[in-house]
DNA sequence: ACTAGTGGTAACTAAAAGTATACTGGTTGC
DNA sequence: GCAACCAGTATACTTTTAGTTACCACTAGT
């Protein structure tokens, strides 16, 4: 008799049909969970940012990275990038409606992480 | 005059002071945003599993991966391991309390995840 | 003319992350 | 005896990520 529930030493035994739900979370993880990604999104809840202030602001990236991840954003409809003028060329990163969804969760690691002193 | 509230453009203008909270984000980000580790984490929350179970459940990973991962998740107090069995070996991980209050920010990437179909 | 700032890009290197395969030493079942 | 499962470990390898440095074209200020 080799039925499922069997239980050794208090351990559920599951028979590996469960991978719909960590695979959202994978897949969420694949979004948010880039280097600088996540930080970038909180940097710009309080408004637009131009793209070397934005540099500073997250101290160690550099310029390639802050790029790069600018891009993944917004390639996943998270910012938006604006040329806000041409002659002394000035571009304006601000956060889409999508991204601001995902501030909610951001905000709950945050927090999580100053509770817990990590 | 140069003063920081000038604005251009509808951008505002930070003189990069702000980066207390984005390393929680990115500290958070290290301790939940490895490769395996949330899905990990998912999985125990319904009690604890073993080793090979664990493989199996998270489909694609390789038995390097999810030791590597369960080593650091216990390294961080986020779960436990724990030897059932001596003979035929056996062992089982299970979730912490810190691991489980961890579990909530899952839970809403989850549900992030699945509502915008990422 | 020279310096500094804007928003990038290209080339390159170093380090980390992940994959694949085989192996250990023990046990259980046929 | 032989195969298969348990919980890993070891080795080698490929891929991805991260980061440095230098550079571009342009402009503003001194």
């Amino acid at each position: 008799m080799k039925t499922t529930t069997k239980t050794e030493g208090n351990v559920k035994k599951i028979n590996s049909e469960s991978c719909e739900q960590p695979c959202l979370i994978e897949r969420g993880m694949r979004v948010l969970g880039g280097k600088w990604k996540a930080s970038i999104l909180w940097h710009l809840k309080d408004g637009p940012v131009r793209f070397n202030e934005l540099s500073r602001m997250l101290g160690g990236a550099s310029k390639k990275m802050v790029d790069q991840r600018l891009k993944e954003l917004e390639a996943q409809g998270l910012v938006t990038r604006e040329v806000i003028s041409d002659r002394p060329i000035a571009v304006a990163y601000d956060i889409t409606d999508f991204g601001r969804s995902a501030l909610d969760i951001l905000e709950r690691l945050k927090d999580w992480t100053e509770d817990n002193n990590i």
